[in-house]
This record gives structure tokens, sequence and C-alpha cells, in this order.
DNA sequence: TGCTCATTGTGCATATTTGCCCATTGGGCA
DNA sequence: TGCCCAATGGGCAAATATGCACAATGAGCA
């Protein structure tokens, strides 16, 4: 589907292992407890090439919880895909696919981060929004012909704009009794996403 | 001691990545089994990239056999070094440093492969020299002012001069009880080595 | 207040890597 | 023999990364 020259790969590469150095410092000390010259010392890139791929460290640390490494699981679900699917359950699933544990448990993170640091939101909005749009990317494509963009378009806007309340509620309810980290438990924002597309089937 | 910009890291990291690579080929698919190709793929890099370092897949095998991970110790030890040492005693101990167990067995890799194809022998050689100047640098540097510069030459010309047929003759040994390729046993040589510092202290 | 200093942002030169190109080489085969 | 073709070598431009310099910012402090 992609491209993906040798370039490409690299590039990908770089911008990913400075968000997630980012990411892991953000972790260990907080947003206020580290610079951009740790970051690139972690990553083993230099400030000038940071500075080549991100503006800030808050926007690296964003893009961390958005770094996709499930293209060719996408990929293989996408050709296997019912003609007669409507927009709605193909984004359902798309986002199952996309919302693994992992990213969830990143986003949360983020939140947890952005409660103590408001600086951080722009940016987690940010990331989100990319996801956004390879998520209307993906169904604009899977639905062209049968469904107007303008139909598409709204419903992404409406799934993805929820993204936020969902992961704030499920925190909240997972929060108290959370158990370890980094087994990140996801079936209560999985219950929060089904309620979520009841309401986008039946109406709220 | 040495300036080690992050680009000379890198320079560093990308002619040891394509020499590895050219190496762990050479062992798996004979000189012949594989082309430049396979090993940029295999290293992550495009071939364009390969002919700035190396010639040819020959020299990038051979170099393998010389890339040296111990600078550390070999900093060290010079710092820890006896005034009265002669060159001869630091010789000694330098080729003990340096041609440590994976050292020799990768040498010993090489001369099994140019024993197959002879187009290797004069990469090999090329390697080997590399060594041979690099420990001139060192015992010039340490015995500066107390032997004169053509001294010091002709004895690290005589030891480097040894290490092929050293090899070769711990090989002969070796090769028909070898144990596990993996599990490389020096002793052998190391004796071999001990025999040819006898020859040259009291000599031959 | 004004000063100091760490951090950051950015322009520019240089180094490194890649992609694309084509010429050359050398072995296999009709 | 002559042709074909994979592999190679290398020129060149573009993309990426680095090193360096300097300005701007902003927090801490006398």
């Amino acid at each position: 589907m992609n491209k993906q020259s040798l370039r490409d790969i690299k590039r990908e590469a770089t911008a990913n292992a400075l968000a997630d150095a980012a990411f892991a410092l953000a972790l260990a000390k907080g947003l206020d407890g580290f610079v951009v010259e740790d970051v690139v010392q972690r990553a083993g890139y230099s400030r000038r090439t940071f500075a080549n791929y991100y503006s800030c460290k808050e926007e690296a640390v964003s893009m961390a919880a958005v770094i996709f490494n499930g293209a060719d699981e996408v990929e293989a679900w996408i050709g296997s895909l019912n003609e007669d699917m409507t927009p709605l359950d193909i984004l359902y699933q798309l986002m199952k696919l996309q919302l693994t544990g992992e990213h969830l448990w990143k986003l949360r993170q983020l939140l947890t981060l952005s409660k103590q640091n408001p600086t951080l939101e722009p940016y987690i909005l940010s990331a989100l929004r990319s996801l956004q749009i390879t998520a209307q990317d993906v169904i604009s494509d899977l639905s062209r012909g049968r469904y107007p963009d303008g139909y598409t378009h709204l419903l992404v806007g409406a799934v993805y704009g929820a993204v936020l309340p969902l992961l704030d509620g499920s925190m909240n309810v997972l929060l108290p009794g959370e158990s370890a980290p980094e087994a990140p438990e996801a079936v209560t924002f999985d219950h929060y996403l089904d309620t979520m597309f009841d309401y986008l089937r039946k109406g709220f």
C-alpha cells in the first residue's frame, strides 16, 4: 500500500525513536523533569534533528501515543472486509484494531500527565487528530461510492471526538482499583466504546 | 582520547553493521553464496552506502574480523602501564587484549573461507595490517623517547607478520578435535603466541 | 530592578545516506 | 561466437542528520 522506500522507513524510525524516548522520560521524570537534550541523548540523535521533527518535547511525548505498529493487521483486515458493511461497522472494527491495549495505556498515561501539566493537552489533541485523519482516509476509501464523503466525515468526527471523553470516563472508573500499569485493562473502555456505538446506531 | 562526535559514532556504526552483515552471510552461505544487495538488506542500508565504505564484499567480510569492541579496556590498560616495561612486554599484553576469543574465532573463520576462495586473502591481509597500524601507534606512543621509532616498527612488524602463521599453525592443531565454533578455544593459539614471543626475546 | 544562565529556536555549512542513472564486467547460454 | 542479464562501480542530485553559532526566552537570584 505505502511506497515505503528505505528513506521513508528510516525517517519514520527516527521520528518514533525520538517520540519513544520523550515518552519514556516523561513517565520516569514527569513533563518538567527532563529537557530536549535528554531526549536526543537517549534516542541517539542531535538536538538539531529533534527540531527537524518536533517543535517541543510535548509534541514528541504526545506522538508516542499514536505510533501505530499494527499496520499489517489493519491491511489484512481491510482486504477481508465484507462489501455490505456499513461505515459504522467498519469504523467500530477499526477502532478495536487501533486502540489496542498498548495504545490505550499510553493515552491514559498522557492524560494523567496532562492533568499535572496542562501544557500537554493541545498536543494530545493534535495526536488524536492524526489518528482521526488516518481513520477518515480508510473509511472514505472503503465506502467510496456507497456513501457521500459528508456522511463519513461527520461519523468519524463524532467517534473520534468522543475518544477523549471515553478515555476520561474509563479512567475515572478504572483508576481507583487499577492493577499493574504494564498490563493495561481495556475492558471498561471497551464497554464505554460499545455504549458509544449503541448511541450512534440508535440515536442519543 | 578520541573526539568521537555523534557523527563519528554513527559512521563507525554503519561500517560495523555492514561488515557484520557481510561476515554473517559469508558464514551462512559461503563467499559466493550472497551478493552486496543481500548485505545491505540485512544491515538496513542502501547499496550505494555500502560502496561508500567498502569496495567489495570481501573487504567488508574481512573488516568484520578486526572490529574492535574493547577500546575501553585498552584505554584503561594503557593508563595503568609501568614506566619500565619494554616494548616487547607492552606488545605482548596488547596482543593478549586485542586477540580475544571472538577475534580469534572470526580470524579463523576468515582463514577457512579464504582456503575455499583465495579471493579473500588480500583483504584479510589488509585487515590484519590495520590491526598492525593500531598497535604501532600505541607502542610508538608508549615508548616514545625511550626507544627509536625504527626499533618499534621492526618489532611490531615482526609480531604481526607472524599472526597469520600463528593462526594457521593453531588451526592445524585445533581443527581436528575442535569443539563448538561458538565457544572458541584459544589456549593453543596462546601457546603458539608464547612460543613466538620466546623466540623474539631470546632470539630464533 | 537588572543580571546570569540554562534552555530553546533557527540559519547555515558540512557530512552522510539514499535514489536514480548508466556504463562496465563477467558468466551462462543459444 | 555473440547475446543476455545479474551484479557491480560510480557520478549526481536530493533528502536527512550533524555541528556550530547566535539570538530569544524565561526562570532564579542579588
